[in-house]
DNA sequence: TCTGGGGTCCTAGGACCC
DNA sequence: TCTGGGGTCCTAGGACCC
């Protein structure tokens, strides 16, 4: 039987979600705010026309966002999960297998479905009256394909929002407009790279002689061009597989000189970090922290470092994470600086139960496994960072700048949204 | 003043081993 | 002057995605 994927993905996901919760938002462009209010991480197609680049810094663009009268939120990740939990959870319930991608798209299995393009169309209009979340349904033999026919069913609001792309007359219709840097994998170095080849359009990368694209470009942009043809190289994954690096890295809300705050700031990445450790039930072998000041202004001194540690035995408590990444931060860190960033990276991940325990290594802290299970729950029901060490602070001076932060309108008790009748 | 965060995969090159 | 062949593992860096 021949296999049918789709590609479900959210119109503009972070500004849909804050219309969904400030509805007369519906009427004025939107765009939302990377952390720190730094850059612009998402457009509304309003936004989009007036020229707002994605990741232009807010400060220069902020003059042109007010004239222009664009709502301008921060991130608001508590309220984009549960948003999405809610899509992914209707999708799932109308259609065979699903493998979430990401926050704002998933894929489904269409293969066997006798009317694809219909349940397509149904599934749009169930997402958008029982949530409000507008988007796009791109159907095809290939999840190539089906990203191009999705890029397609948004461009173009006479598809209705969805575009079956399983007919070969339909597809090369398609590849021929498409631009080549509209293909799902080719970004912007490689379509620069394709254009000097005159590669231009999607139909002329699916034409190209493959052997030549491998070798000027790898077996990633080999697989690209063959999906184009129909010829299907990537397939469904029932769940994401564990993850095999976790990192947790922010910038500072300001710049940081000395090592104490800084080290109250690593603290809080490595919570977070084993927490995502715990979540996939794996243990770390070692971990990397990485130390750095701005990279943008060059009138300041920069410094940056990382430096990378074996833990004594594989883990997943917080507390010995912890006393590793500190005693690293230690070795990286130089007075004088003013410091923007830092990271943790858990790296050398094994399964829990997989690995053989070393007979010699110390043995686990007594009841570690219990108290990081309690830990977790705690700050899932009652909101993270309900339970933290102490190394933690409640209110850290060195916390995300998040100026206009909507209000987490579906997870907390305290910020419902208020009807008036 | 102010430029995100968290991942993946692939390749090349060096160290090391037999 | 001449200096094997084949393999593994690790790391760094590039490119991409959302």
């Amino acid at each position: 039987m021949r296999q049918l994927y789709a590609l479900i993905d959210c119109n503009s996901f972070y500004c849909s979600c804050e219309r969904i919760c400030e509805p007369s938002l519906k009427r004025r462009p939107v765009v939302v705010l990377s952390n720190n209010d730094g850059c612009v991480i998402a457009r509304t197609s309003e936004a989009k026309a007036l020229g707002i680049a994605m990741g232009a810094p807010y400060f220069q663009v902020r003059g042109q966002l007010a004239q222009a009268g664009v709502a301008v939120r921060s991130s608001n990740y508590t309220l984009y999960a549960d948003i999405s939990n809610r899509v992914m959870r209707v999708i799932a319930s109308m259609m065979p297998a699903i493998e979430v991608y990401s926050i704002d798209e998933c894929w489904a299995d269409l293969t066997g479905v006798a009317d694809p393009e219909s349940l397509g169309r149904q599934a749009r209009a169930r997402l958008l009256q029982e949530i409000g979340m507008p988007v796009g349904v791109g159907i095809s033999t290939t999840k190539t394909l089906a990203k191009l026919a999705n890029w397609a069913a948004k461009k173009w609001p006479a598809t209705g929002g969805v575009v079956d792309l399983s007919e070969p007359a339909r597809q090369q219709k398609l590849l021929r407009i498409a631009p080549v840097s509209e293909v799902w994998g080719v970004g912007r170095r490689s379509a620069a790279k394709l254009a000097s080849l005159n590669i231009q359009t999607a139909w002329d990368l699916s034409q190209f002689d493959v052997p030549t694209l491998r070798k000027h470009f790898g077996v990633t942009m080999e697989r690209t061009a063959r999906e184009l043809n129909g010829v299907s190289c990537l397939s469904m994954h029932d769940g994401p597989p564990p993850k095999q690096a976790i990192c947790s890295s922010k910038m500072f809300g300001r710049k940081l000189h000395e090592i104490q705050p800084i080290c109250e700031a690593l603290a809080s990445y490595v919570s977070r970090a084993a927490e995502k450790l715990r979540s996939q039930a794996s243990l770390a072998g070692g971990l990397q922290v990485s130390l750095q000041t701005q990279i943008h202004n060059p009138d300041m001194p920069r410094y940056s470092n990382s430096i990378s540690v074996a833990l004594p035995t594989p883990t997943d408590d917080t507390r010995d994470l912890l006393k590793a990444a500190l005693e690293a931060l230690d070795q990286i860190y130089r007075p004088g600086y003013a410091y923007a960033k830092c990271a943790v990276l858990l790296m050398n991940l094994s399964q829990r139960g997989e690995v053989t325990v070393d007979l010699f290594a110390p043995a686990p802290k007594p009841g570690a496994d219990r108290l990081m299970q309690v830990m977790d729950e705690i700050n899932q029901k009652s909101g993270r960072g309900t339970l933290r060490l102490g190394r933690v602070p409640a209110l850290p001076g060195w916390g995300m700048r998040r100026d206009m932060l909507s209000q987490r309108a579906t997870t907390d008790w305290e910020e419902l949204i208020c009807v008036r009748g």
